[in-house]
DNA sequence: ACCCAGGGTCGTC
DNA sequence: GACGACCCTGGG
């Protein structure tokens, strides 16, 4: 049993880390603003509340392992965004100015096992409704920290969330993704699948296949997961938005739903290379929030 | 009251 | 490969 105690980190003139950009690009289902305008997540076991003042950034939490190496970690710290930006920014003009508008963004490093089962959650539904089924489903099944006087709870582990029955899930208002839910869930209890040998996986389709294997993992979900937890930065998830804004920017399709999803996926290939998946990111939230 | 959309996936034709 | 259904909720 890991010792979990208040730990604090800082990192003094952090560039590229804004944490609206961070926390609001559509990445990640369990940060909410503070009132102080910080934000406060759970992830992987932990809770953590991240501040920004100027440049510097405070990172305060409940932590089962050594704070610093957990923040390195989630957040991408070494990996150089600035040269990402820059890259990206000269490919042409509208790259650059989603890339000014979310200057501040980082693809998290999210625990695998939630980022599959969020995203199947995901399907054909809207964000605000996501967030609640997650934090209802971690409130019943997950572990309970106390942090500044609140209660957070952790992310259902497999073994956690496997107690839950179809019902249970539908109950949390997850309509036709319970099934799916919960025989994902199974498939990983029973190892039929192994959280371990996907992470162990290099070849990038083979990889898809695998987890396009689960019930209710498609193309686009497969995606969002080899981007947002095992660092695959040259996948590019097609979702309505992305389609919306490669259209209106590139093809100038009337219909733009006739617009082929492996049409847009070799021209992201084309254009952005093995950083299409980070310029996804930009794109999708530039476009979803003007 | 009714219709439509929301970070899609699945079964069927 | 295209097409419709699918839980549910909020907004027009």
């Amino acid at each position: 049993m890991i010792d979990m105690q208040l730990q604090k980190y800082e990192l003094k003139n952090c560039n590229s880390f804004e944490l609206k950009d961070i926390f609001d690009c559509g990445q990640c289902f369990r940060w909410n603003e503070e009132e102080d305008k910080s934000y406060t997540g759970v992830f992987k076991g932990n809770v953590l509340n991240v501040k920004k003042v100027g440049e510097d950034v405070y990172f305060e939490g409940v932590c089962n392992d050594d704070i610093e190496k957990i923040c390195r970690e989630y957040f991408d710290l070494d990996t150089n965004y600035e040269e990402i930006k820059s890259r990206l920014s000269n490919i042409d003009e509208h790259l650059k100015k989603s890339v000014e508008y979310g200057k501040g963004i980082r693809i998290l490093n999210q625990d695998l096992w939630e980022t599959i089962i969020s995203f199947i959650i995901s399907a054909n539904n809207n964000i605000p409704r996501i967030k609640v089924i997650i934090e209802r489903m971690s409130a019943k099944y997950g572990n309970k920290i106390e942090y500044n006087g609140k209660e957070y709870f952790t992310f259902p582990t497999i073994n956690e969330l496997r107690k839950a029955s179809v019902e249970d899930l539908r109950g949390f208002g997850m309509g036709f993704r319970d099934k799916r839910v919960h025989d994902t869930t199974e498939i990983f209890f029973n190892r039929v699948m192994s959280i371990e040998e996907l992470q162990q996986e290099k070849d990038v389709d083979v990889l898809r296949e695998k987890l396009m294997s689960l019930p209710g993992v498609g193309r686009k979900v497969a995606d969002c997961v080899m981007l947002f937890s095992l660092k695959r930065y040259d996948v590019f998830p097609v979702d309505v938005w992305i389609r919306r804004v490669m259209n209106e920017l590139y093809i100038k399709e009337e219909d733009e739903s006739k617009v082929s999803k492996e049409l847009l996926q070799n021209l992201a290939r084309e254009k952005y290379g093995n950083l299409a998946g980070i310029a996804q990111q930009y794109l999708f939230y530039y476009r979803r929030s003007s």
